[in-house]
RNA sequence: GCUGCUGUGGCUCAGGGGUAGAGCACGUCCUUGGUAAGGACGAGGUCAUGGGUUCGAAUCCCAUCAGCAGCUCCA
């Protein structure tokens, strides 16, 4: 006995084993069924093979597929087999393997062809089908620690230059482990460089339910100077329903789009003529812009902010004194002349503009806070590739501001810009989540200014966050060059993270332009701005509130709030005087005229997702009443036209 | 920008080497209909653009432009 360990389980009880027992003895020892279900173990945090041998004193839990450990394992697990299939379906000798990760819905894999292969769709079919034959076979994975110098002969021997600069990047000690596929009749089928851990064979992975979903290029360790490799994602789950479920919300995704429903209820337009990325408005997609811009600037009006109107282009000496020039000049557009030689940009900032507004007259502290807000058109050169929808785009309009302040008045500024941003954001039921970026690395990161400014403004904004008691997670050199900054991620309908809104303390700019005010004791002092956009792009905020609302805006802000809709011809003059006494309350009405019985009338407003629809009959009219069809709650039967416009009034003031 | 895929009336899509199809939408007329599509007729496209192959190209090839997925980037 003297031999044997003492292992712990979760509940704090104790078994003993012989020595040298493995997870998968503590699994049989504990009962054939979990022994079935075990995967890997979990040992102070740290999940490990099956097959390794456990220590005495060590508490173990079992780890199965229901537990988000034992998926990220068998997603992982599930991975190598497919490398394995692609390598089986197009032979070793051309094929490199590059990383096989996890990620939040699956795993993917990417893949090089030395003879320069092209996956195609079709591809995707015959690799699922060579998985579930490698799955079926039951192949064992074997782990085997490798010394440096025999781990890389192995990969060079193949050729393989990917898994050679990962064994090149490992630190000094890292311990190297390939895992290898056994075959249970043919000995070898498949070897990774791989810290593990997996599950010990392939036919645990017969519950793994996974899709290929797409083929698509990624560079060689993200870096565009590398090769780009070819990927494929896949989405895995523990169970059919999950699995089922993910595809299912994709499909509503799809649905959703905002490009789809863009289109279908005439928001706005994209036209080749006027150039990418360049969104054209359309009446009822500005409706919602105007609703958007009308309730923000009440909401800064209210808190101080004053309105100012700028040009859309500056002189090129601008944005050097800036320096967006120097750090941005690859994503301007190009530089244009006037017939006497002067250079203009467009421009891809409002900041320098408001600047030279505070540089207009002498400043003293008691102008300060000064809040300048205004919905700033602005072009950027996005990389023809990067564009997207509404959400990336090359011309937006940005719901800016700038305050500067005196140093004393940062903090409290700062949490009233918080504050507004979260307002803002949550009227539209988006949860909110926020990020602080901070300084990159001399190397690496783009920055001006002194280390000591950005480490005294990093501070404030972290005790800014906490003051107001919002969750926020650090971003490391993610600031702005001049700045850095809070993040506000939004989450939208179908868990999609976008970032909106943004807040960025600044010490660089108003010294780099030299902005001063006059002090209570009558010295210059240098103001600190704050840059802050609640909702950052219009456009970016419209593609994800299409897509949060499915197309179906509530009643403050949708394009028609209100179809009238007579049941005959004979009601086609009390329903314009209906549409007119809707509109004179600055309600959005709209009359359907059309000589087709109320059905169809129906339908249409429902496909354009119109809030409510007043049907108009004989007997309403006799009645004084409406009858009203509700877009959320469906019938609503004949009420006084009182009770329905005090409804309408109720759900815009509420902005419901 | 990179890799791959796609590009047919306003929209959604079928077709495919021998001079273009459907549904919806649109127009006119008929119908005056009570809560998710009443009927008839009509108009509308040089099949993204430019080259090439061919007796002949919307169809095959190349390029360009645009869109989509992903990578990279995002003040």
């Amino acid at each position: 006995m003297s031999a044997g360990i003492e292992i712990v389980l979760p509940d704090g009880s104790r078994r003993s084993l012989p020595a040298g027992a493995t997870g998968a003895d503590l699994a049989a020892d504990i009962g054939p069924g979990l022994a079935k279900a075990a995967l890997g173990v979990e040992v102070g945090g740290e999940v490990r093979d099956l097959s390794r041998p456990l220590h005495s004193g060590e508490t173990v839990s079992i780890v199965k597929a229901d537990s988000p450990a034992g998926l990220e394992l068998m997603r992982h697990s599930t991975a190598h087999v497919m490398a394995q299939a692609v390598i089986d379906l197009f032979g070793g000798d051309s094929v490199r393997l590059g990383i096989g990760p996890t990620i939040k819905s699956g795993f993917y894999y990417d893949f090089d062809f030395a003879d320069g292969r092209r996956l195609k769709e079709d591809d995707l079919q015959r690799i699922e089908a060579r998985m579930h034959e490698i799955i079926a076979a039951d192949q064992e994975f074997v782990r085997e620690e490798v010394p440096y110098e025999r781990a890389l002969a192995t990969w060079e021997a193949r050729g393989d230059r990917y898994k050679c600069d990962l064994i090149r990047g490992f630190p000094a000690g890292e311990t190297i482990s390939f895992y290898h596929n056994r075959a249970r009749d043919e000995g070898e089928a498949f070897v990774d460089l791989c810290r593990g851990p997996h599950v010990p064979s392939t036919g645990k992975l017969a519950k793994a339910h996974f899709k290929l979903l797409t083929i698509a290029g990624a560079y060689w360790q993200g870096d565009e100077k590398n090769p780009m490799m070819q990927r494929i994602y896949a989405a895995c789950f523990a169970s059919a329903d999950d699995l089922k479920r993910h595809l299912h919300n994709l499909e509503e995704a799809v649905k959703r789009d905002h490009r789809k429903l863009g289109k279908q209820l005439k928001l706005f337009h994209f036209s080749d003529e006027v150039g990418p990325g360049l969104p054209l408005w359309l009446p009822r997609g500005t409706v919602i812009l105007d609703v958007l811009r009308e309730f923000l600037v009440d909401e800064q009006r209210k808190r101080g902010y004053q309105s100012v109107v700028t040009p859309h282009i500056g002189r090129k000496h601008l944005y050097e004194t800036s320096g967006h020039w120097q750090n941005y000049g690859d994503s301007m557009f190009p530089v244009m002349g006037d017939a006497e030689g002067a250079e203009f940009c467009l421009k891809p900032m409002n900041c320098p503009h408001h600047i030279q507004i505070y540089q207009s007259d002498l400043r003293s502290y008691r102008d300060l806070p000064l809040r300048l807000a205004e919905f700033g058109t602005v072009y950027r050169y996005e990389k023809s590739g990067e564009l997207g929808g509404l959400k990336r785009v090359r011309g937006f309009t940005v719901d800016d501001a700038h305050l500067f302040v005196a140093p004393e008045q940062l903090f409290d500024e700062f949490v009233s810009v918080v504050e507004l941003v979260r307002f803002a954001l949550a009227t539209f039921g988006l949860p909110v989540q926020a990020r602080v970026g901070t300084r990159g690395t001399e190397e690496g990161g783009k920055f001006v200014g002194e280390p000591e400014l950005w480490e005294r403004a990093q501070a404030e904004i972290v005790r800014a966050c906490e003051e107001m008691g919002l969750a926020y997670t650090v971003e490391e050199g993610e600031a702005a060059f001049y700045g850095p900054k809070l993040d506000f991620v939004v989450t939208d309908a179908l868990d999609r993270e976008w970032q909106l809104g943004t807040a960025q303390v600044d010490y660089n700019l108003p010294q780099r332009f030299d902005l001063l005010y006059t002090a209570k004791d009558g010295t210059r002092q240098r103001p600190i701005m704050i840059h802050r956009a609640p909702f950052g792009s219009l456009e970016r905020l419209m593609g994800v509130l299409i897509e949060h609302y499915a197309g179906a805006f509530p009643t403050w802000m949708a394009p028609v709030q209100v179809v009238v809709a007579p049941i005959s011809d004979e009601q086609l003059d009390e329903a314009r005087k209906l549409v007119d006494r809707l509109r004179g309350l600055r309600l959005r009405a709209e009359l359907d005229a059309a000589s087709e019985p109320i059905g169809p009338k129906i339908k249409r407003a429902r496909l354009e997702k119109v809030p409510y629809v007043a049907i108009l009959g004989a007997r309403e009219i006799r009645e004084s009443t409406v009858s009203v069809r509700s877009r959320d709650d469906g019938e609503l039967g004949a009420m006084p036209l009182e009770t329905f416009l005090e409804r309408l009034e109720k759900e815009v003031v509420e902005r419901r």
